[in-house]
DNA sequence: GTTGCTGCAAAAAGTTTGCAGGACG
DNA sequence: CGTCCTGCAAACTTTTTGCAGCAAC
């Protein structure tokens, strides 16, 4: 049914390759290395396809462009460097974050992400 | 500098009286009521103009378009039901997230999101 | 050899900007 | 009454889609 491309086993490689997660434009250029005539459509419609095999994961922060990585690193959250506008992951996850929901809401899941400045950027800007 | 005019006046009473979160076009449907000739532009432009003013904010949940809130309503977080794709707020953050970066990151702020179903939503799908 | 995938270009969706006229203070 | 704001349309940005040819199985 799904076919194993070079595309997207160039894309697979980009995301395990990366420190952090990317989003489609840098994904593509870093992909077009290997694959040369590779197209934006090909890229998305890649994430997509590995989207849905659960093999990447999408990293949505607000007021930034949607971002991706490998699904090969288990549960884990992000913190955002305002300073240097990079992501970088959170290890763990010790908590019952279900206790926050009122009464008769049923929690499947859930999405931290904190901001600050990370070990680099403290006290610039 | 900023002026009071009919357009803002009537997005900030439309957002003071929605239950929940909303969308720029649900912005703009709603607020046409009262200022007929509103446009599309306009809306943004306000929108930013009043974040800025730290009047509203922004609420943008993974894979949802950003929606917009009055900001009279304190720190809090939010719910989204994946039954019928509605935000719910989490009335209070008991919390020390700042716990869960890495040594040396300074955390200075956080964003929870809980997914899930609502009470009218649950045994359906 | 099929059939799904790719690359290209065009289309869609969401947001921003330029400009002439109108509303706010 | 000057200036900021508005409405409209066009421009941009990001993502999706149509289609002919190519590559995977």
């Amino acid at each position: 049914m799904e076919r194993i491309t070079q595309q997207k086993i160039a894309i697979v490689a980009v995301l395990e390759s990366a420190e952090s997660p990317l989003t489609p434009p840098e994904i593509l250029s870093r992909a077009a290395k290997a694959v040369p005539r590779l197209g934006v459509a090909t890229v998305y419609r890649a994430l997509r396809a590995l989207r849905k095999e659960r093999k990447i994961v999408i990293v949505e922060i607000p007021g930034e462009p949607p971002r991706y990585e490998t699904a090969t690193r288990g549960h884990h959250h992000h913190f955002f460097c305002n300073g240097c506008r990079k992501v970088f992951e959170i290890p763990d996850c010790a908590a019952k974050w279900a206790e926050l929901a009122p009464p008769n809401f049923q929690v499947l899941d859930h999405e931290i992400i904190l901001y600050g400045k990370c070990p680099n950027c403290q006290g610039e800007r």
